[in-house]
DNA sequence: CTCGTAAAAGGGAACGATCGTTTTATTGGC
DNA sequence: GCCAATAAAACGATCGTTCCCTTTTACGAG
């Protein structure tokens, strides 16, 4: 018999999980303590630790959430094509990242999943499949360019949605560490490097 | 009026960071216990403290040597042009990535700096100034292939370099956490997608 | 060449601090 | 008056670092 409704509970979870970002982006995963991440949330251990069961629990399920953000971006502007260039596609993909750094950070948690997942193999391998399934709508796109002549059909689908692939984690860095201004103009120049073919111009 | 022939000291002093790389690579910078590290180098407490004052300059020292392989790898390919296409050269740097990164792990150190420099404004701003040398030998390379023919001139060198640059993390960012087979297909795809003019293949 | 010596290098126990977590005590709604 | 919810103190473990003692080293004197 809860005491309290679920949607309180819910609200608790979120609490503790967004001060646990603020914690995490600000020092990292290991070099924030839990009696910080207290502090930030306004809660005291006892509290914390009835909705997650240890700390390693929280960090995976920040990594997982914004995993989960990252993918959904890309699905949701590999989705709306409707006869976009590959550039624009991508340059579209690198502008709502972009947006989403500045609002909720989430390039600069990307950075601190990555290091994580250096020495967590289970956590590596959901990065592994996160990858795999961006990877899985650039072919598809991809696919549809080299038809019409806009990619080079020389080399497999797969092999070109690896490339634009890898754009992602070095914007994504470059985004969450450095001064925006340094990646204004990658959006533009992707745009320029993978026009639509001349004849659909 | 040293005891021991400075030979000794930089023999002692790298079998120390090789230790430390190893403990790192393992388990991630703040993970690894001193402790643990004294054990990899087969040393005491008392003779690491001897050579480093603490972890965090151990941690840099570290951080700063594969910044400096990194930049030495691309400035080499940069140099050695000779007439290949931007994709040609593009695609014989990632294959030292690769190599470098079986070889020695340069790839999964530098993600691991990525997350470090997240909470250390210094580490930050030598990652700028590393990538801004990696992008300042891609800006001259990009304008000498605008000039042929080879890369759009509808927008600057500056920002396709920039682009270039952004694929070097994500590349990197794969060989260091997952099966290489992922982006063993990247250089060909890089060849293709920036050929040489059709004028002068 | 041999030995004595000063000083550096190395070993390892021990330090206080702080870690993540657990336990205990108290509160407050039903 | 019960019981979930919270607060706060306390836990043992382990952290990075220091201290002190022993060992090793280079080098000058005989």
């Amino acid at each position: 018999m809860p005491k309290v409704t679920q949607q309180h509970m819910d609200a608790r979870r979120k609490q503790i999980l967004d001060a646990a970002r603020r914690c995490f982006l600000r020092d990292g995963f290991h070099s924030t303590s839990m009696q910080d991440l207290f502090a930030e949330a306004q809660l005291s251990a006892g509290a914390v630790y009835r909705y997650f069961t240890s700390k390693d629990e929280m960090i995976l399920a920040i990594a997982e959430e914004n995993m989960r953000d990252v993918l959904d971006i890309t699905v949701a502007v590999a989705t709306n094509r409707q006869g976009r260039s590959m550039g624009e596609v991508m340059a579209e993909l690198l502008d709502v990242i972009r947006v989403k750094a500045v609002e909720e950070d989430v390039a600069g948690l990307a950075v601190l999943v990555w290091g994580e997942a250096m020495r967590n193999r289970s956590l590596a391998h959901e990065l592994d499949q996160l990858m795999g399934g961006i990877r899985a709508n650039l072919v598809t796109l991809v696919r549809e360019h080299q038809e019409d002549g806009g990619l080079p059909t020389n080399v497999t689908a797969e092999a070109i949605a690896s490339t634009m692939l890898s754009v992602l984690p070095g914007y994504i860095l470059q985004v969450a560490l450095f001064d925006p201004a340094v990646v204004a103009e990658v959006p533009e120049a992707v745009r320029a490097l993978w026009p639509a073919p001349a004849g659909e111009r």
